[in-house]
RNA sequence: GGGCGGUUAGCUCAGCGGUGAGAGCACCGGUCUUACAAACCGGGGGUCGGAGGUUCGAAUCCUCCACCGCCCA
């Protein structure tokens, strides 16, 4: 299938891509194992499922990298992995897009009904709703395919079921009358983080109300229209300015006597209150209280007993309370009734001013503030339990920083909103009796037999007709989808999980819940290992965001450099933690990388005659032991930097390795042997290149396969992920101590050819063979000889006439290393021996005597030269 | 208002008590040296945001200040 060697001067990804993910998934190397897993170690993943709605952005591509790498890194350290992969049914979202295409045949779902609706929904998932799997194949990751789950699968829906009967049973599920946000676009109730907020700029209004003893009193809004329903005036107990005022009323005018929520009367004369939240410096210092659409109001309106007069309906339209302004949108009444304050003279001013409205988080409509009755979830007792687990140290959080922006979140907590008015998602398992009392079930059975009890005769339930808040479904993902609530062999081998990795975006929304179900619904923590990673952004540290376009398009992206280069460019940014930003030059640094091994590859393979057999190395020479070493101190910090998710360093260290030592240092010193025929130099060479390309493969799978694919030789696994991770028994610190202080002097002569424009130099001295090779060196006679700045002696034959360039460059290296003896001389006469331990002191001296060294040889070079 | 970060080379970022402070890219000069011009060789470039302090020793720890950013209310 493959000709020996590779002829491509270019590694062509496009070609190999493909092949090979088929040639993976087709031997069904990413598949789990319980039985292994049972008897082995198992390690278990679980993917944020990704909306089935969504495209494949930059987030999923650095999300999915992350994993691959820990999973494949993992199988080859012997771990049974279970990567399980996923979808959520998202449902705002997957319903938003449903019903814009109803919208363009004209009709609504209200029009063709819930069954017909939701058929329409289940059609439109089966034809997209895998379109982002596909996607993501393209990035050559490997999770257990065959396990793909659902959040509306039939099993995981009976786990959300369950999860909400079990956690209404301990008294944490309650339905209430709350203000909610609501978002009128969407027609439904949102959770508090489902709210966003950015500054924009806005105007404050302010409005005089006339106080009925006489005179005004003048309250500073963003919001006009929801004077309709204020029901009193506060201000600040210490303000001079109202002092004479508190007690008295004020009488909104245009409106007449409002209906509150439990029915009552309301007048339009309103008390001016004093209440010590109010902010004197906001305003005009007095404020309008509108319980029923502001959340401060509501809490001040608690405090005070005061009534709640809706004014704004779940469609965002003023209601029977706003008299004249009734059935207005509710931006429509606000110009309209700016207006009438304005020409009554009630209109004292309109100021500038920046305020942060909330807005839906998944159509950017303006949330409303709402009084309705609501399914609730009470945090505090879980958010408890799931702050002792990482108090403990039984969830580790990685980076740290997070771990007390977790603390702070939970800390804080408020009950969680759950029922959405929609119609995609997990129906509410809530019965309503006659009478509007209410059971909860599994089932309408089970709900039935509950209502027989308590009313004592058969009657006829009604189910809710919400679902459930869509992450009410996901924060059962590490559980759920591994069966429960059954007791499943994949359950009890593969949970708790080991690592989850997400943005911090959703830290709440998904991670912090899943830890709280997790300790409630399975009494573990659902995963010992939370990283987060930053998010990439684009260059001017914007969010990349489809309104902006500032998007990359991922398969452009993949196209230009390939999936490696991709992943490569991705993981090398530095994700942990802070955001990063999106440079795409990075990328093809991670294409020429790519390249580069291709050719590496090209090298060896053109020296090797027939398949071979991987021999364990025997190396003779010291750049052989200094490879060797090299490549064991670089398995050391790879591991290292995998095992504690450095992943910036993993890149930077496979990079170093390949391109660094390998390409540029033992390669170039094999040539003259691998042209002899030296089997054991072509045996080492092979050794460390197969190494190498197994520390680089969870990264960039498909080029260190393709180049394993193409290496003539016998025993190969389908994979390198099938191989087992590097670890390595070496040890030759002389050597390789040896042979980086020929490095030096090779770039030293190198440097000194350079400088006087030589391509080749006769040298002298008792050197290791290859230094004339990578230096470019030659035995040969010369008129004047000069020590290479370096630790081991050996010169450079040089013309007279070339010897005043090179006198410059001696004379300033000796000025740098004076510098530094001035410097060490200080610190050596100072306390630092007294008090430095001993070993650095130490240090220090050697540092001194061998920069000493090297100034006198400078010295003594000068002095022939001159 | 509460919480969490950042400021290191032109750019993107590592380094977080002891190295002549690093990398990649960019830049400058030189190479078609048959693995690679998506390459090779060499080079220049930073008083580590500012001011104090702790320490024998600070980019690294502490305090304050200045900008920039994020989360929650």
């Amino acid at each position: 299938m493959v000709k020996y060697p590779p002829v491509e001067k270019i590694y062509d990804y496009k070609r190999w891509e493909k092949r090979l993910y088929d040639k993976w998934l087709n031997s069904g190397v990413f598949k789990s194992d319980v039985d292994k897993a049972k008897k082995g170690k198992p390690f278990t993943i679980m993917m944020p499922p990704p909306n089935i709605t969504g495209n494949i952005h930059m987030g999923h591509v650095l999300d999915n990298t992350i994993q691959d790498v820990i999973a494949r890194y993992k199988r080859m350290k012997g771990y049974e992995v279970l990567w399980q992969p996923g979808t959520d049914h998202a449902g705002i979202a997957t319903q938003n897009v449903v019903e814009r295409e109803l919208k363009k045949e004209g009709k609504t779902r209200w029009e063709i009904g819930r069954e017909e609706f939701l058929n329409r929904v289940w059609k439109w998932k089966e034809k997209y709703g895998n379109l982002i799997i596909e996607s993501l194949k393209r990035l050559g990751i490997s999770p257990d395919w065959e396990r793909l789950r659902f959040t509306l699968d039939e099993g995981y829906s009976e786990a959300v079921i369950e999860a909400f009967v079990r956690l209404y049973e301990a008294g944490l599920i309650y339905r209430g009358y709350r203000l909610i946000n609501w978002c009128p676009r969407c027609g439904t109730a949102l959770a508090d983080d489902e709210v966003e907020r950015e500054e924009e700029m806005g105007e404050l209004y302010f409005l005089k109300y006339p106080i009925v003893d006489g005179g005004f009193i003048t309250v500073a809004t963003t919001r006009p229209e929801t004077y309709l329903g204020d029901v009193a005036v506060a201000v600040n107990p210490k303000d001079e300015r109202y002092k004479g005022l508190v007690g008295k009323k004020a009488k909104l005018p245009f409106v007449g006597i409002r209906k509150d929520n439990e029915g009552g009367e309301v007048s339009p004369e309103i008390p001016i209150i004093a209440d010590e939240s109010v902010d004197m410096e906001f305003g005009a210092g007095a404020v309008k209280i509108t319980p029923a659409h502001d959340f401060n109001d509501w809490e001040i309106g608690n405090k005070y007993g005061l009534p709640k007069v809706q004014v704004i309906d779940f469609k965002g339209r003023i209601n029977e309370n706003g008299g004249r302004w009734k059935g207005l949108d509710r931006y429509k009444a606000r110009e309209e009734i700016v207006k009438a304050f304005s020409e009554n003279g009630l209109l004292e001013k309109i100021e500038k001013h920046t305020y942060s409205p909330g807005r839906c988080y998944r159509c950017g409509t303006i949330i409303e503030p709402l009084p309705s009755l609501q399914w609730f979830v009470k945090m505090k007792p879980l958010a408890e339990k799931a702050l002792k687990v990482y108090e403990e140290g039984k969830l580790k959080i990685i980076p740290e920083m997070f771990g007390k922006i977790y603390r702070n979140w939970l800390e804080n907590v408020r009950d969680w909103c759950i029922s959405r008015q929609i119609w995609w998602g997990h129906r509410i398992p809530a019965y309503y009796g006659p009478d509007g009392e209410v059971f909860v079930g599994r089932s309408y059975e089970e709900a039935l037999s509950k209502a027989e009890k308590h009313y004592g005769r058969r009657v006829e339930l009604k189910q809710d007709e919400d679902v459930l808040d869509t992450w009410f479904s996901s924060w059962l993902w590490p559980f759920a989808t591994l069966g429960w609530p059954e007791k499943t062999e994949y359950l009890r081998v593969f949970y708790p999980t080991h690592f989850l990795q997400s943005g911090w975006d959703i830290l709440f929304f998904w991670d912090a819940r899943m830890v709280m179900a997790g300790l409630f619904f399975t009494g573990e923590v659902p995963f010992k290992v939370l990283y987060l990673h930053g998010l990439l952004r684009d260059k001017y540290g914007r969010k990349f965001s489809k309104s902006l376009g500032n998007s990359p398009d991922v398969f452009e992206l993949l196209d230009k450099y390939g999936a490696d280069g991709l992943r490569y460019g991705v993981m090398s940014l530095t994700p942990e933690g802070r955001d990063i930003r999106f440079d795409e030059n990075q990328l093809l640094v991670g294409r020429n990388f790519a390249n580069k091994m291709w050719n590496i590859a090209r090298f060896i393979n053109m020296h090797i005659q027939g398949d071979v057999e991987l021999g364990e190395p025997k190396p003779a020479k010291t750049y052989h032991k200094w490879a060797l070493h090299m490549l064991k101190l670089y398995t050391e910090k790879i591991t290292s930097n995998l095992e504690n998710y450095e992943f910036d360093a993993y890149a930077e260290n496979i990079y170093h390795l390949v391109w660094s030592n390998i390409a540029d240092w033992l390669i170039e010193s094999a040539k003259v042997d691998l042209k002899n025929g030296d089997k054991e130099t072509l045996n080492l060479l092979l050794y460390v290149w197969v190494n190498a390309l197994k520390l680089v493969h969870p990264l960039m799978p498909f080029i260190t396969d393709a180049i394993y694919d193409t290496l003539p030789l016998k025993n190969k696994e389908i994979t390198l992920m099938k191989t087992p991770w590097p670890s390595l028994e070496f040890e030759f610190p002389k050597e390789y101590e040896d042979f980086e202080n020929i490095k030096e002097a090779v770039v030293e002569f190198r440097a000194i050819k350079d400088i006087t424009g030589l391509k080749r130099a006769p040298y002298k001295g008792d050197v290791d063979e290859v230094f004339p090779i990578l230096a470019g060196a030659f035995r040969g006679d010369a008129e004047v000889w000069v020590r290479i700045p370096s630790r081991i002696e050996v010169y450079i034959g040089l013309s007279k006439k070339q010897k005043n360039k090179v006198i410059t460059k001696l004379t300033k290296e000796k000025s740098q290393l004076e510098n530094i003896i001035r410097r060490i001389e200080k610190k050596l006469n100072s306390d630092f021996i007294k008090r430095a331990p001993a070993e650095i002191v130490e240090k220090e001296k050697e540092k001194y005597a061998h920069i000493k060294r090297k100034l006198e040889s400078i010295n003594q070079q000068l002095d022939t030269l001159r």
